[in-house]
DNA sequence: CTTGTAGGATTGTTGAACAATCCATATGCT
DNA sequence: AGCATATGGATTGTTCAACAATCCTACAAG
């Protein structure tokens, strides 16, 4: 009955933690919840997700299920074929270089012109480069792989502009996205550690243009490293 | 029965003229439909628009006009008040702020980042450039504010990041609702021709730096210019 | 082996219904 | 009169059930 598609299986499998999603709306709750198992790997690239499914998995109604998966789509964790089916996005090698590209222009124009001398947000990237440290130091791999992702949340917060943070958002969710299709997450995150403690220093001297020199020699080498990968299949 | 509300008066005057709407699905369309209203001025900013109305207009259902309602939300062009209605964006003051804030990153990194000499890129720039005089000869001042929007959206193709043309769609899209809230188009808009012929020239020159600045300068004026005129309300 | 044609399933869309919430008005009290 | 409270109507938020359109699979025919 419950048909189940080459790359996923079934979804029943899934806890969809009902209890820990916020969100005002249902629909929105809704769409938290199916982000929450998409960038957490619970989710694999490419599964497909019948609405109705999902919809009675959750609890809500097809129409609010839809809603939800529109937004999804949207913000590209979902690609919709149409009267075919919705899929969790599975990102290819010209995503990689396009988000990459994004973020490459991003994250360094945030250094280069964020405000100068903001104390506290430095110090939240601060905060960031020891949370990824520590993470390092007990060996918490998924918690370097988050502590990476608020170290490049905090350097575009530098910018002040809450437009660009949501974008910013929404490319590091695609980045968890692109992660999940080659599951080597150790090796990939852990040498990034130290690049952000150096990235970070320079802001806290004040010498912007190396730092955004380092962080775009760092972003060359992270998305050739995936690049890599993505080569290999 | 069809209540009025203060700021807006009724929608049924509206043409909302279904024929030339693109779109796949219904819900797209429909959203199509409701962007174009708005980002033309003939919905003003701060008009209440009850579902049921919008449904019955367009000709769709209530339940796929809510969503693509709620996908306009997510574009910034609508805003919801939590059961209380969607009404048409009204940016304010510190809205006009981090839209300059978020263009000013992105479109400086673009010019300074963007892949350095790429003729048909640039030729697409002249040719919004050219537009904008064109109009201006033909003192046709709609047609210069578009020739506007099309230069800057020719300069962030620059950096050749689809997601990143996206982002600029959606601050341009905002930006039409920020004019609307103060009509003087023709005063506003007229100067920067000159100005975009300058920045154009410049890169075509391969000068990327003095355009970046040239830019940069140029952004800000309009910024000024527009709070100026958004704090006598 | 290719073409063509049902069959079944899922998506896209609609209509109607109902609870929850808000606004405005009317009511009652001091 | 002035103010708090109750009430009614309207709109939003959400669900349910239905149906048309589309696609995939399997099977039959040439």
């Amino acid at each position: 009955m419950t048909v189940v598609d080459p790359a996923s299986g079934s979804l029943a499998h899934l806890g969809l933690a009902r209890s820990a999603v916020t969100g005002s709306t249902t629909a929105e709750r809704a769409a938290n919840a199916v982000r929450e198992e998409v960038v957490e790997g619970r989710l694999r690239p490419g599964t497909r997700l019948p609405d109705t499914e999902l919809a009675e998995l959750l609890g809500v109604s097809r129409n609010t299920m839809r809603e939800a998966m529109s937004q999804l789509v949207t913000e590209r964790v979902l690609v919709r074929h149409p009267n075919r089916g919705v899929y969790v996005a599975t990102p290819n090698i010209d995503d990689v270089r396009d988000v990459y590209r994004a973020r490459r222009l991003i994250e360094r124009a945030a250094i280069r012109w964020g405000e100068d001398a903001d104390p506290v947000r430095i110090a939240a990237l601060r905060a960031a480069v020891t949370e990824g440290q520590k993470a390092v130091a007990a060996g918490d791999w998924p918690a370097v792989a988050s502590a990476n992702q608020h170290f490049h949340r905090a350097l575009v917060a530098l910018a002040g502009s809450p437009r660009l943070e949501q974008q910013m958002a929404l490319l590091l969710a695609e980045m968890r996205l692109i992660f999940h299709r080659m599951p080597e997450v150790r090796e990939f995150h852990e040498p990034f550690v130290g690049r952000n403690d150096r990235v970070c220093a320079l802001i806290e001297q004040g010498d912007r243009e190396a730092a955004e020199q380092e962080l775009a020699d760092y972003l060359d080498e992270a998305e050739a490293q995936l690049l890599e990968a993505y080569a290999k299949l």
